[in-house]
DNA sequence: TTCGTCGGATGGCTTACCTCA
DNA sequence: GATGAGGTAAGCCATCCGACG
């Protein structure tokens, strides 16, 4: 366990803590960082950088994550006031982009496969704490501002995947672990697809149920129609060719149509069994 | 206080791609 | 050059579970 401590530049803080929320070389403040066992700076920093893929590999000797306390002036970070403060990080050049700090948030469960990979991108988060007063028996969950969702959601509006360069971007931008951004996204997604898939499901059982209507109807109009066959003999007696008339659409076709076209009929009238049978009865 | 819903997070699996023998 | 094995990254999915109304 180690113990690092900084007056007067909270922009540069510790090797492994040192995405923090940005602040000008200006800013007076007061940072803290607690961390078990962080590693030296050519380490972390490369990691961040890229050198091995898009989030970073290295590994922390402890998975814990570290704490890191700012104690700033009064509102050294301007935060938004709506989303449309924020820009989209692949869409402009990010000059006005501003980035945003959070509470003291604590760790919570992740995989050993996680715990490596982020390690750094974890000891990069601005105001972070550790679950160490309780053994992480338990997990604080991390809820995202308004600003941070209404942001991502923009964000979704443009691309629904995101490349590495875009996710980072992002992270930088809302002061979050690229893995944060990640995970967003994949649940957005996930909850999109949901949301559509009971909307299709939703049209399907309308659609179900129209056809389930017609269905009835058809049925209670061909029973009529055998009714009517036995008990006005006459009028089946004539040549089926002189009477010929679909009685759900009301068209009476021509002798000579009727045989002659009697299969695109069928086609036409969707093969109602009652027009074939009238007619050739 | 209890309960249902929301949403952030995780683990497992699959797929695509790359490297190397 | 073609091919299979192994590694890695990324996405999807099911699920967990804390937060919140």
């Amino acid at each position: 366990m180690e113990l690092a401590l900084s007056l007067g530049d909270p922009s540069k803080p510790f090797s492994f803590l040192d995405k923090t929320a940005k602040l000008s070389s200006k800013d007076l403040g007061f940072c803290m960082g607690l961390g078990n066992g962080f590693k030296s700076q050519e380490n972390g920093d490369d990691a961040f950088e890229g050198k091995n893929s898009t989030d970073g590999d290295e590994k922390r000797v402890s998975s814990d994550p570290p704490l890191q306390l700012d104690l700033l002036p009064f509102s050294p970070v301007p935060r938004p006031q709506s989303s449309s403060q924020l820009r989209l990080p692949w869409l402009t050049d990010n000059r006005d982009a501003v980035s945003m700090d959070f509470g003291i948030r604590k760790g919570s469960r992740r995989g050993k496969k996680e715990v490596e990979v982020e390690a750094v991108e974890t000891e990069r988060t601005s105001t972070r704490a550790s679950d160490d007063d309780d053994n992480g028996s338990t997990r604080k969950k991390l809820r995202l501002s308004k600003e941070q969702s209404a942001f991502l959601e923009e964000s979704f509006k443009e691309h629904s995947t995101l490349n590495p360069k875009q996710k980072l971007a992002l992270a930088k931008q809302l002061n979050l672990r690229p893995r944060q951004i990640e995970v967003w996204f994949q649940n957005r997604r996930a909850r999109t697809k949901l949301k559509q898939t009971e909307v299709d499901c939703e049209y399907l059982k309308r659609c179900c149920e129209t056809l389930a209507e017609e269905n009835k109807r058809l049925q209670k109009e061909l029973q009529e129609l055998r009714a009517l066959k036995t008990s006005q003999p006459f009028y089946m007696q004539l040549p089926a060719t002189t009477l010929t008339m679909c009685p759900s659409c009301e068209r009476v076709a021509t002798a000579s149509t009727t045989n002659a076209s009697a299969s695109t009929a069928d086609a036409k009238t969707g093969g109602y069994p009652f027009f074939s049978s009238i007619s050739n009865t």
